[in-house]
DNA sequence: AAGTATAGCGTAAACGTTTACGTATCATCT
DNA sequence: AGATGATACGTAAACGTTTACGCTATACTT
């Protein structure tokens, strides 16, 4: 049997409520017995339990994640922030991959509540009301990472989509560019969908181009999609300059489609992705992409989340992105 | 505050007996007791402590999953695989990104056996003695995915690497390739560096080519490195006509470079990857690659963890790998 | 009729901690 | 000398469960 804290108590004759306070570090006790207490420890190899800790502290420092897939390139990026900054704070983390289903989404919202978690994170996720109300009856701490709930005033870290949309068409604008198309994601997404399609539109009208309803495509940001809605624009009559693609993955779909075509990248249409995961530096050409601080969000999303934890006041925060230029875009000007 | 069973059970008039044994699905209380019981927990939204529950029962229905790094593919889509299986059976996972860091998993296995997880699963990571020392310390059901501890008996699931090497190098063999190099991953790799480079020289020697040490480059598995060691190759005297590199990201790395210098793949250099990540499908030609069934170790290798865990006794396992054509590797017989 | 089995429940200990409170000892101050 | 305060502990309750054990009432057996 693993040693309890009676274990070390009984050993060197003192009250279990010494070693407790050795263990942690309070005060009320000599150097001698912290040295006998210390040392009877070392000798019975034991461990604190966590669980009887938990159960009268009420704190676990444990806490849950939320995302629709571990394993995306966006997500396990941004995973990788949180499990730095949940490390850094001494926290564990639970990941739970919704897979996008309702059920078992709910199912995991109990899981945790049932394991005492001090907070959760949800990431990437279309939180429809009912996630909502189950997480509020939780009465527990929540950000959002890369994603909002509108109408309720949940704490989140994302970076402003619709902006980022604006400058990447306006970034293909001053590249000389004029008939701009645009693979989005999907339409009912109100994060990395619509508000990517808003900026666009929005950069052409105050550029004063045509918005024109055949340019955009709708894929679901994945690789294939990206394939087929390239191979749709390259089929229609108005001749794209340039494509903006929601997604990197949907971009190197674009890039896999326009070489099949013969159609040469950059030279005879240029391309720009949305991410920039690993992914976008390993094409021919390395591909032009707006750049959002996953690994970042991550972090500091955890960071929020502790500070919640803590009692602290927590404001939402906006990230900022760039645009990394790599050979996918051309200027058509010169 | 949150409801216990001793809420339920003042409510009602019953014992904290009787409301737990219909929570647990036990005999020895009337159908109407139920009724009462059910209504009442579902009145005030009574959710079971499992932090009690694992203090008296000793098992807390979660395991920990301890890998180099949780955003690279490979990585990720373990963990996939660990994650829904894990779903299925009612597990909980958390995460231990170890960042191949000895402190930092000596702390995460502290933490772990803190926490009081029911078994562990050890990803892709070289075990040190050190750490071998401390889990076996633990008391813990252990079952390594991807790797190996040598000398000791823990159980693992993977791919016989040097046998899937040797087929690589026997396929391209086949194709009528005589001139054969090798990126390899690090040279301390006891999974996927040395198995690897062995397999592929058992095959030259069992096909009577010559084993030229100079067709043999290291990487360390990543995009950058995959691109220099094809430079290095390039710049050799001997013509090599196909490269087998021993990861996706060093096969497209390679790809990358023999772009660079206008060198036609498949054409004039055939190129093989191994793994299989989603990768593999993106580039321009698609890659041909060995595929290792990263979801299904994931999946199997928590299956078995939780084998052990019920007392049965798990036998290690050799996943099968296969070879996927796609179309970087030209027939040069005819 | 007496005995036995069973259904349906309650009591209380146990799991491994933390912590409020109490107490004994001793030094210091007035 | 007596009061005061600090130091160094110990005692026991509490956290929310599970479960061994015991009890009562009823039904059934012989």
């Amino acid at each position: 049997m693993k040693p309890t804290i009676k274990d070390i108590a009984k050993k060197i004759d003192v009250s279990v409520a010494t070693v407790s306070r050795v263990i942690n570090n309070r005060s009320g006790y000599s150097p001698e017995t912290e040295k006998k207490v210390l040392k009877a420890i070392d000798k019975l190899g034991y461990c604190p339990n966590a669980l009887a800790r938990g159960l009268v502290g009420k704190k676990i420092k444990t806490i849950g994640v939320l995302m629709p897939s571990v394993s995306s390139m966006v997500a396990s990026k941004i995973l990788n922030g949180i499990e730095d900054a949940a490390h850094n704070k001494n926290y564990s983390v639970i990941i739970c991959n919704t897979d996008n289903n309702g059920k078992r989404t709910i199912n995991y919202l109990r899981v945790l509540r049932e394991k005492q978690i001090d907070g959760i994170i949800v990431v990437s996720e279309i939180l429809t009301d009912e996630y909502i109300d189950k997480i509020k009856k939780m009465e527990v701490q929540v950000v959002l990472v890369s994603t909002i709930a509108k109408g309720n005033n949940f704490t989140y870290i994302k970076v402003d989509d619709v902006r980022a949309a604006y400058q990447i068409t306006e970034y293909l604008i001053n590249k000389g560019h004029k008939n701009i198309a645009m693979i989005s994601g999907t339409k009912v997404d109100v994060v990395a969908g619509i508000p990517r399609v808003k900026g666009y539109l929005k950069a052409l009208e105050d550029y004063g181009l045509p918005k024109k309803k055949e340019n955009i495509v709708y894929g679901d940001f994945s690789f294939d999609s990206g394939k087929i809605c390239m191979e749709k624009l390259l089929k229609q009559s108005s001749k794209v300059t340039a494509v903006f693609a929601a997604s990197d993955e949907m971009a190197i779909g674009a890039l896999s489609a326009a070489y099949r075509r013969r159609i040469n990248v950059p030279e005879q249409l240029s391309v720009i992705g949305y991410d920039n995961t690993k992914l976008a530096q390993m094409t021919v050409p390395p591909l032009t992409v707006l750049s959002q601080p996953f690994y970042q969000m991550g972090y500091e999303g955890l960071s929020m989340l502790i500070s919640k934890i803590k009692g602290e006041n927590v404001e939402s925060k906006i990230l900022p992105h760039i645009i990394i230029e790599r050979q996918t875009v051309k200027d058509i000007n010169r």
